[in-house]
DNA sequence: TATTGTTATACTCTATAACTATA
DNA sequence: TATAGTTATAGAGTATAACAATA
């Protein structure tokens, strides 16, 4: 049933998420774009356990939505700092409403104890199951 | 949170099911079989919303183990009837037991009450959610 | 020789559509 | 002409490995 939830949470997240053109993975991305300002993009894939390939295309997916701009490092010419545009910045926040959205939606049938309860308990199983991945 | 978990709970029960040879979503159509005794493919197919060429693998894959049987249909011989064999019914139920496993192994951190309560909750979202697909 | 970023390639999963043999 | 099953093909998604430029 967790599996089911969470794969029916995920998909909404999708089709919601298709409007301002990003895919749930990009959300992490540009989140952690955020958070570590003018990284490099080998950098951003590690802290996300990325692969240097898929960092690359959706580092290239973000640049071609303006999401994003490559800054050429001036001191190491391999190197590109990624840099959280104002749109990136702005679809960063409208994934973050979207998110909430869902979760509105997600949790419509629930008072707000019930709420407390289901997230109390749900961190509870995230911090030992998600720790081995 | 929930998407995360649902993975995580999916990622954790295909893992264990390697080890009889089979893939979550080859237990799905295993209980069908056995729910629905001696039915054709395309019926089973409609029943778990699967497109033909899918459940044709699927049933490939559940032959090729030895799990199921195509019985050809004497009065229509287009139609295969699905039977399923006892290895087939003896990897259901191992099946069943590996996700009870998984189920203890994420719930670990709860007591009887907590899971009762994350059940419940669990049911009242997934019927809302589940429906709309 | 090692590292950053990129491209090419391959593999899985899945869906669409063409095809066969029956009806 | 429609249906059961099958095969071929194409599309996402993602991982591996080869590669160029630079350190």
């Amino acid at each position: 049933m967790l599996s089911k939830l969470g794969q029916a949470v995920t998909e909404q997240f999708a089709q919601r998420l298709r409007s301002i053109g990003i895919r749930p993975k990009h959300c992490g991305l540009l989140a952690a774009i955020r958070s570590m300002p003018m990284t490099s993009q080998l950098a951003l894939g590690q802290a996300l356990n990325l692969v240097p390939s898929a960092i690359v295309t959706m580092i290239d997916d973000l640049e071609a939505l303006g999401a994003i701009n490559r800054i050429a490092d001036e001191t190491d010419r391999r190197r590109y700092a990624i840099e959280l545009t104002e749109k990136g910045a702005a679809m960063l926040q409208q994934a973050t409403a979207i998110a909430q959205q869902v979760d509105d939606a997600i949790l419509d049938s629930l008072g707000k104890t019930e709420r407390d309860t289901l997230h109390q308990l749900l961190r509870k199983l995230a911090t030992r199951s998600l720790q081995q991945g």
